[in-house]
DNA sequence: ATATTTTAACTAACCAGTCAGTAAAAAATC
DNA sequence: GATTTTTTACTGACTGGTTAGTTAAAATAT
């Protein structure tokens, strides 16, 4: 059990993580200043500082979070006893829903990732690059029953996961675009089908 | 008939252009340095603001030049005679051949793509962005006389193309990721294959 | 000589990170 | 349980370093 004191503490930082989050999608990370996070998390740059060591762990932290989250959905998917059809639509039915929730921080990974290299830090960056390469690994692994089962062709299975999450994103990066309205969800099926099928009329 | 004088000053802004753009890709608009870029292309700072007003200028002078060159490119396919699923294969071809030629300019519109809104001001970025959707509408032609001929499946032809250029970017982004070794342009028939066919078994 | 091109040196603004101080809660002491 | 002491959570004001952009003078070309 936590104290009220913990609690708020960690209420605290929450709101901190979510302003730095807004703020990081909008300008980027080396455009985003600390004065303006603390203005919209309505506390002192210096209260920053008392919850994070600098710009560089508060961003990371950020990202740390959510990929444990979106991580721990596809793993749910991904331990299914399904068959790996119904498992790459689960997918990405989560992966819709998911972005759908927290659009910033797509934006963030999408445009941050190519110079991750060059802003953060090496020993952290390692972290980070890990975990979107084992988020690609849990696609390829469905994709590869896939075709061990006989499901999907045999190509690469990297290269089905490549083509996939290309399609999703392709899709979302439209998405936020036109500025969100339709639904996201409803695209599922069109994605699917196009993934399964192609484009070809048959 | 150029004077050697106006070649030169050509010569100049051509230099100081293509470190820009080394610098740009690496480092991101925000982070990039006028310092920096005035260092690789071996002029002084000052020099820069003789060839172009300032920061923004500069980095909109470069993505208008590339844009050009590709748009002109992808013209000469998308105005030709052939039938709509060759087209779609010079299309891809073209792509990842100009993608190879020149990863650094895609790098920065794929990173730089989602805030040129915070950055850049109003002015010039609706020029830029006008590009970006001249450039998806292109491919969307194409798909639309794919689809009107019956080579195509009946789904609207945005979503083809965005289907399709999500795919190309994908595998391009994974190309850059693991340093561009292996052809990138070696792909296209996987990825034509895998858009007109699907990844389904048959 | 004059116009053009290039530079070194400068400035004004900005920003990450620090610091000295404060108020209130918690712990220790009586 | 009342008092003093320590710890926690926070702030406003500051600093040192950096950067976009300027200026004035030097170099070069015509």
């Amino acid at each position: 059990m936590l104290t009220r004191r913990e609690r708020e503490r960690e209420a605290h930082r929450r709101e901190i993580l979510e302003a730095a989050g807004r703020v990081f999608a909008r300008k980027g990370f080396a455009a985003a200043t600390m004065d303006e996070i603390a203005q919209e998390a309505e506390f002192s740059k210096a209260a920053l500082y008392f919850y994070f060591k600098n710009k560089e762990e508060l961003f990371l932290s950020l990202i740390h979070e959510k990929f444990n989250s979106l991580g721990e959905k596809l793993r749910r998917v991904t331990s299914s006893e399904d068959s790996p059809d119904v498992k790459i639509g689960d997918l990405v039915r989560i992966h819709l829903e998911a972005f759908e929730e927290d659009k910033e921080f797509f934006q963030i990974i999408a445009s941050e990732h190519p110079r991750l290299d060059a802003e953060v830090g090496n020993r952290l960056r390692q972290d980070i690059r890990g975990r979107y390469v084992r988020y690609i690994d849990m696609i390829e692994d469905v994709m590869r029953e896939g075709v061990e089962e006989g499901v999907l062709r045999d190509v690469p299975p990297r290269l089905l996961a490549l083509a996939l999450t290309g399609i999703v994103h392709s899709f979302t990066a439209q998405w936020v675009l036109t500025g969100g309205e339709e639904s996201l969800t409803d695209k599922g099926h069109i994605i699917l089908e196009l993934f399964f099928h192609g484009a070809s009329r048959k």
